[in-house]
DNA sequence: GTCTGTCCGTGGTCTGACCACTAGCAGGAC
DNA sequence: GTCCTGCTAGTGGTCAGACCACGGACAGAC
């Protein structure tokens, strides 16, 4: 009886498309038009079966492809209810479709130094006092934990999230949350055989306060120009590190 | 009987995790480690339930949100095909992602400009002898085609998307091929009214042009500087322009 | 007042059946 | 011999109804 609703939504695809897959284009762009907000809570599924005109089967098909999406929040007794869409789908996303591609976490790390490069910039136009500040502590808090490399890690991090949320661009910020698990395991990696070298712990601290300064000072081509050299002595270091630990092996042996 | 194979497959996850999001996982976590490839045929769903352990109304919740993620291809009598994964996954997820943010059509112009700062420095090192004569191909047909806005901005597009493939990262395509859409929907609607404008149109072909030197001399600081100069100048121009017709409508009426 | 057990509404799962589509094959018409 | 037609087996698509498992609210016992 009820089956008109869905054909009256979407009247052009409604001959393409089988029953789940309407159902959730449907609830789709129900979201993307913000008929359905955050938090709401969806009718039992016996009934949104009725009211949509399809069977109970097949409306599952659907909420549970939502739900896999990250989209909906369906809780057993209690009730579905529609979530805020995260970075975490964008994540799991980004790395289904790059999931065969060869040198991956190379590749990652090139799409950070895009982010933060032009997050940087537009974060010196845009930071507030409030951000400095915080940065500033972040600054801290990685001087401080140098020597352990979980603390370490975190708090680098955390500092240039903070950069590129400064940027006051959702976009950008989404982007760089997508691609942060994908980051973290280059990243781990790297830090784990590194951070007790001088000359890297040192380099990290002069580049993060390098960074920082330029930010302060609202200078654009320097903050990126700085970030730029971070990356890239970053990167020399952690060869040259890589080479000496080889050849100590070499040499044990 | 042959419950066990899921809990095998994901043991720690096996008590939390009900029938269908194991069935998912199980299939995601195949596809990410290649077990599964594109082209790959899956069983029937009636067997394929058995071989799980699951009913079909499970496994079948499981196989939709596959292939609402665009991972599987199911086609009514024929069976369920693995599909590659492309961009166009993330490019709806980024699209769900940013739904509910202000100002997400400039916004997603900063990622653009984010994306191809950094394509086109790697592509000063990486770019073949092939892809420049191509790039070259495509700069003519951008200024033939300056006078139709539809033909142009499909030229303009594909001259940019060239650049960003040229630099060899497929993190920095997908990525760009994601925010394409949303990028198109800003696009159309400013060049609706701009492309008719000598100002902007000659400005349009000598900046492409300049883009393009710069990539053949294989200079990366000078490309991304006439690069970000050409995002300016152009967002400048259709500002400008936006005024005069503002103008214009004003003292007509 | 607090604890506890019951009940109701919810999602989770299953079974078995039937429909709709596709492709391949066999049989007939030419 | 070739082409067309219709049947048939196998596949996904849908449905109805039933039962289980979980969560919360309410009423009763202490």
């Amino acid at each position: 009886m009820a089956k008109a609703i869905l054909n009256v939504v979407r009247p052009e695809e409604a001959d393409t498309q089988s029953g789940a897959a309407r159902v959730f284009t449907a609830f789709r762009d129900w979201l993307l038009s913000g008929e359905l907000k955050a938090g709401d809570r969806l009718l039992a599924e016996r009934e949104l079966a009725n009211v949509l005109g399809v069977s109970r089967p097949v409306l599952r098909e659907a909420l549970r492809s939502l739900a896999m999406l990250g989209l909906l929040d369906i809780q057993h007794g209690r009730g579905a209810y529609v979530r805020a869409a995260d970075a975490s789908v964008l994540g799991q996303a980004l790395t289904l479709c790059l999931a065969p591609e060869p040198n991956i976490l190379d590749d990652v790390l090139q799409a950070r130094i895009a982010i933060e490069c032009q997050a940087i910039r537009l974060a010196c136009e845009r930071v507030s006092e409030r951000d400095l500040q915080a940065l500033a502590g972040m600054l801290d808090t990685l001087v401080d934990s140098l020597d352990d490399p979980k603390t370490g890690g975190r708090a680098d991090y955390a500092f240039h999230l903070a950069i590129v949320k400064a940027s006051g661009s959702s976009a950008l910020s989404k982007m760089y949350e997508a691609i942060s698990p994908l980051l973290m395991r280059s990243h781990v990696e790297r830090r784990r055989d590194t951070f007790r070298e001088p000359a890297i712990t040192s380099h990290l601290v002069d580049a993060h306060r390098a960074v920082f300064l330029s930010l302060v000072q609202r200078d654009p081509d320097a903050a990126e120009a700085r970030l730029r050299e971070h990356f890239k002595i970053g990167d020399e270091l952690r060869r040259n590190n890589l080479i000496t630990n080889y050849q100590n092996e070499a040499s044990r042996t």
